[in-house]
RNA sequence: GGUCGCAUAGCUCAGUUGGUUAGAGCGUUGCAUUCACAUUGCAAAGGUCCCUGGUUCGAGUCCAGGUGCGACCACCA
C-alpha cells in the first residue's frame, strides 16, 4: 500500500461495482426503493445535486443489510427552464423562437437537451452513486407522456379539469406569459396620479389615486376598506368614469388599503391580479383594454390602437384639460414587475388556462401528513407543508411554451369560430389571426400557437381526432409531470412491492411544488401515498454561510473538489454537522479536512497490512484480552448501534461524527498508539482487536465513503476473515 | 405587512425529558517529528449560550417582553 490514499483510482472502483451488478434489484430480498429527484437533463451538476449523497448512503447501508435496495435515476425536461437556456443561445445566433412552428422548435430544443444529458449521469457516478443507470427514467419519454395523459384524461372526465381565464403576467416584447420564477421585481420611482371622479350631480367629487390612467375607460367600479371610517359611507354610492362618464358603482372589500393614497382605488380587473381577485369575488365585469400586442383595443375609442405609454401621456392631457387631476405624487417608489429577459415592464393580462380542482385532491393530502403517513425529517417541514395546503388554489397545469408535454386536447374548427392562431405561412412569414381568415391546412402547417376563448368546445385526446381540429398548444406545467414521479418510475408489477418508496430527499424549497404535488397524485391515482419519509435541507452554501448563486458567483463545482480531494472527503463533508433541514456548507478546507480522514482510514489499513506481515497468526478469537482490547472492542459495539440508529433516524450527522471521533481519536489515536509494544510482539489478542475494530468501522464507514473504504477492502483482501469479495455487498453489523 | 421559524466559539452547527467544568468540524496559535499517516502528533487560545425580566434549590434548555436574522405568503392600486 502506498503511503497516501490515491483517489484517482475512484474510477475503477466504481466500473467494477458496476460490473458486479451491485446496483441491481436482488430478487428475493426484501425491497427498499429510493426515488431519484430528476435534475434537469439539461443541467451539469451543481452542489445541490451533491447532497443526493443521502440517497446514496441510504441505498449504501439497506443494501448492505441484505435488503433489495433501488435506487431509480431519471432527468427532468424542465420546461421553461430548458427553453429559457435554450432561447439564451438562439439569441447569440441572431434567432428567436418566433422563426420556428413548433414541431421544428421541439424538435431543436430536443437535440439541444440530448447533446447536453448523460453528462450529469456521469458527475453522478464521480460522486459514486450506485443507482441502477438502467432503470433511468426521462419525463418526455414516451410511457411518461403516456402515463400524465391518462392522468389527465382521467380527471377531466371526473370534472377535475376546467378552463378559465387567469391573469398572467405577460411580456409584449417578447410575446409570451411568464412564469412566477421569470418574474424580476424592480424597485422604482413612478409618478401616482390623483384623479378626479365627478359625482353624479357633478357637484364634487372623490379622489382616487394611481399609477395606471391608462385603462381608466374600462373601470366600471371603485372600492374602499369597510372598515375605513372616513371612507366607508361611500360604499353603495356612485361616481362618474372621468373619461367615459359613465356610472361606476363604489364597492367594500377588505384588500384595500385605507392607508394608500386616498383611500379609495380603481378596480382594472383585467389588468391588476389583486383586482382581478376582487371582481371575481364580487361578480363584476372583467374587460380588457389592452391586446397582445401592447395596444389599446377598440373599446378604448379615440386612444385605441395607442401603446401603453402614449396611451397614459394622451390620458392624462385629456384628464388634465377637464380639471380632474387633483395633482401628481412624482416620488412614489413602488416595486414593478418586469420581464427578466428584455427589461420590459410586465402587462398583466387574463387568457384562458387549463386548471385542476384541488380542494378535494388537496384534503387527503393534508390527512396523510396530519396523520404522519408521510413523515417529515425534521419535523418541522409537517408545519410548512400544512400551511401551504391551507392556501393553495386552483392549480393553473397550462404554460404557453413549447417544450414539455402537450395538452391532449383539440378544437374543432367549425365549432369554435373564434379561434386565434399564430403560424409560419407558406412564405415562412409569421401571420397572426381568427382561424377562418386562413388555409386551414397553411395553419396546421406552420402552427405556432392557438387561443381558444375559455368556453370553447374540446375534446381530449392523445392522438389528432379525424376533421379539422387544431390542437392545444400550450404544455403541462413542469411539476404536473414530475409530480407523477413516483408513478412513471417504477414497473407496473412494484405497485405491490416497492410502493410505497422509502425515501424522498430534496431541497426544502420545492417541498410545496414538487413534495405535495407527488403525494396528491399518488394519492388520487394509487390511493396510496408515495413515499414513507421525507429528508429535507435548506440550500448549499460556502464557506462564509452564503448561499450560493451565479449572480454572487461562490458557485462550488463539486467535480473541482472531486477531482482535488476524492468523492470520499466531499461526501463526508456535506454530511458532517449537517442535521437535516439545515444549511449545508461545501468550503476547501472542509473537504480538505475530511480528505485527510480519509487518509487516516487508509493508513490505519497500511499499519494493519503492516502489523501482519510475517505473522502466522490465527484468525480465530483468542481466549483472553487485555484491557484495552476490551475497552475498544465495547466501544466498537456501541458504534455500531450508533450509527445504525443515526442512520435508521436520518441522522447523518450523528453518524459520520460518531465514525470520525472513534476511527481517529479513539482507534488510532489511543489504542493503536497503546498497543504499538504489543503489536510489534505479535501478541494474538491485540492483533486480533486490531483487524476486528478496523474491518468493522470499514464496514461502518463504507455508506459515507465508499472508495477509499473498497480500496482498503481490496489491498487487504488476505487479512479479512469475511466472505465477501466487494464491500459494497457485504454485509452490515448486526447490533 | 401576514404567518412560521431561528439566535450557542471567527464560520457551520451539536447540546436528548432543566442537573457538575457548554462540545465537534473547519479556521487560528505554539511545540514536536526520520513512528501506519506532515494529508501526522501533542498542546493552547477562543463563548456574558442576543438583551431584559420571570418560574425553579438549579436555566443554554421552560415562560413573557424586546432586539436582530431567515423562510414562505402578500408585495399592495
Amino acid at each position: 500500500m502506498d503511503k497516501i490514499y490515491d483517489h484517482k483510482k475512484e474510477r475503477e472502483i466504481y466500473n467494477l461495482w458496476e460490473k458486479s451488478g451491485a446496483f441491481k434489484e436482488k430478487p428475493g430480498a426484501k425491497p427498499y426503493t429510493i426515488l431519484m429527484p430528476p435534475p434537469n437533463a439539461n443541467a451539469s451538476l451543481h452542489a445541490g445535486h451533491a447532497m443526493y449523497t443521502v440517497d446514496d448512503i441510504m441505498i449504501r447501508y439497506k443494501r448492505m443489510q441484505g435488503y433489495s435496495a433501488l435506487w431509480i435515476p431519471g432527468m427532468d425536461h424542465a420546461g421553461f427552464e430548458t427553453q429559457y437556456v435554450y432561447e439564451k443561445q438562439l439569441a447569440k445566433e441572431g434567432k428567436s423562437r418566433m422563426d420556428f412552428d413548433r414541431e421544428t422548435l421541439y424538435k431543436n430544443i430536443f437535440d439541444f437537451v440530448k447533446g447536453n444529458s448523460g453528462l450529469i449521469f456521469e458527475q453522478f457516478k464521480r460522486l459514486a452513486f450506485s443507482a441502477d443507470w438502467d432503470r433511468a427514467v426521462f419525463t418526455l419519454d414516451k410511457n411518461v407522456t403516456d402515463s400524465v395523459f391518462e392522468t389527465f384524461k382521467r380527471m377531466e372526465s371526473e370534472g377535475l379539469v376546467y378552463r378559465d381565464d387567469y391573469i398572467v403576467n405577460y411580456c409584449v416584447h417578447d410575446g409570451t406569459s411568464l412564469a412566477e420564477l421569470e418574474v424580476k421585481h424592480v424597485e422604482r420611482t413612478d409618478p401616482l396620479y390623483y384623479i378626479k371622479y365627478p359625482t353624479l350631480n357633478d357637484k364634487d367629487y372623490i379622489i382616487v389615486a394611481t399609477t395606471r390612467p391608462e385603462p381608466i375607460f374600462v373601470d366600471t367600479h371603485l372600492a374602499v376598506n369597510p372598515a375605513d371610517k372616513k371612507n366607508s359611507h361611500l360604499i353603495g354610492t356612485r361616481v362618474k368614469n372621468p373619461l367615459t362618464e359613465t356610472e361606476m358603482e363604489i364597492i367594500g372589500d377588505e384588500f384595500v388599503d385605507p392607508d394608500f393614497g386616498t383611500g379609495i382605488v380603481k378596480l382594472t380587473p383585467a389588468h391588476d391580479a389583486n383586482d382581478y381577485l376582487v371582481a371575481k369575488k364580487h361578480n363584476l365585469p372583467i374587460i380588457s383594454a389592452i391586446d397582445w400586442n401592447g395596444r389599446v383595443r377598440e373599446i378604448g375609442g379615440k386612444y385605441a390602437g395607442m401603446k401603453v405609454k402614449e396611451a397614459r401621456e394622451a390620458i392624462l392631457k385629456d384628464l388634465k384639460e377637464k380639471g380632474l387631476v387633483d395633482h401628481i405624487d412624482e416620488s412614489y417608489v413602488h416595486s414593478v414587475l418586469t420581464c427578466y429577459k428584455c427589461g420590459h415592464d410586465l402587462e398583466p393580462m387574463t387568457t384562458p388556462n387549463w386548471f385542476i380542482k384541488v380542494k378535494d385532491l388537496k384534503e387527503k393530502v393534508r390527512q396523510v401528513v396530519e396523520d404522519d403517513k408521510v413523515r417529515f425529517y425534521p419535523p418541522k417541514f409537517k408545519r410548512h407543508i400544512l400551511a401551504w395546503l391551507d392556501i393553495m388554489h386552483d392549480w393553473p397545469i397550462s404554460r404557453q411554451i413549447v417544450w414539455g408535454i402537450k395538452i391532449p386536447v383539440w378544437y374543432k374548427v367549425d365549432k369554435n369560430s373564434d379561434l386565434q392562431v399564430s403560424f409560419i405561412d407558406k412564405n415562412r412569414v409569421k401571420k397572426f389571426g381568427n382561424i377562418n381568415d386562413f388555409d386551414f391546412k397553411e395553419v396546421e402547417r406552420g402552427l405556432q400557437s392557438v387561443r381558444a376563448s375559455a368556453n370553447a368546445q374540446y375534446v381530449v385526446s392523445n392522438q389528432k381526432p379525424d376533421g379539422k381540429y387544431l390542437p392545444e398548444t400550450d404544455t403541462f406545467d413542469t411539476w404536473f409531470s414530475s409530480g407523477q414521479w413516483p408513478m412513471v418510475t417504477l414497473k407496473e408489477e412494484e405497485f405491490t412491492t416497492r410502493f410505497p418508496t422509502n425515501f424522498m430527499a430534496t431541497l426544502s424549497d420545492i417541498l410545496k411544488f414538487w413534495i405535495s404535488r407527488m403525494i396528491l397524485f399518488s394519492l388520487y391515482l394509487k390511493n396510496e401515498i408515495p413515499f414513507k419519509d421525507v429528508y429535507l435541507w435548506s440550500m448549499v452554501a460556502d464557506a462564509k454561510g452564503v448561499k450560493m448563486s451565479k449572480s454572487k458567483g461562490n458557485v462550488v463545482n463539486p467535480i473541482e473538489l472531486v477531482d482535488k480531494y476524492g468523492a470520499d472527503a466531499l461526501r463526508i463533508s456535506l454530511l458532517y454537522g449537517t442535521p437535516a433541514g439545515s444549511k449545508v456548507i461545501l468550503s476547501d478546507n472542509k473537504v480538505r479536512g475530511m480528505r485527510n480522514f480519509c487518509n487516516k482510514i487508509w493508513n490505519l489499513g497500511r499499519y494493519l497490512q503492516i502489523s501482519f506481515q510475517e505473522t502466522n497468526i490465527s484468525l480465530d478469537k483468542p481466549k483472553s484480552f487485555s484491557k484495552e482490547d476490551e475497552e475498544i472492542l465495547s466501544e466498537l459495539s456501541n458504534l455500531i448501534k450508533t450509527v445504525t440508529q443515526s442512520l435508521d433516524k436520518y441522522q447523518f450527522n450523528f453518524a459520520i461524527e460518531a465514525l470520525y471521533e472513534f476511527v481517529w481519536h479513539r482507534l488510532a489515536d489511543v489504542y493503536v498508539e497503546k498497543t504499538k509494544q504489543r503489536i510489534s510482539e505479535k501478541d494474538p489478542a491485540a492483533l486480533y482487536t486490531l483487524r476486528h475494530t478496523f474491518f468493522t468501522s470499514l464496514i461502518l464507514l463504507h455508506p459515507f465513503a465508499p472508495f477509499v473504504t473498497e480500496a482498503i477492502w481490496k489491498e487487504l483482501k488476505d487479512l479479512r476473515n469475511h466472505p465477501d469479495e466487494n464491500l459494497i455487498t457485504s454485509s452490515w453489523p448486526i447490533v
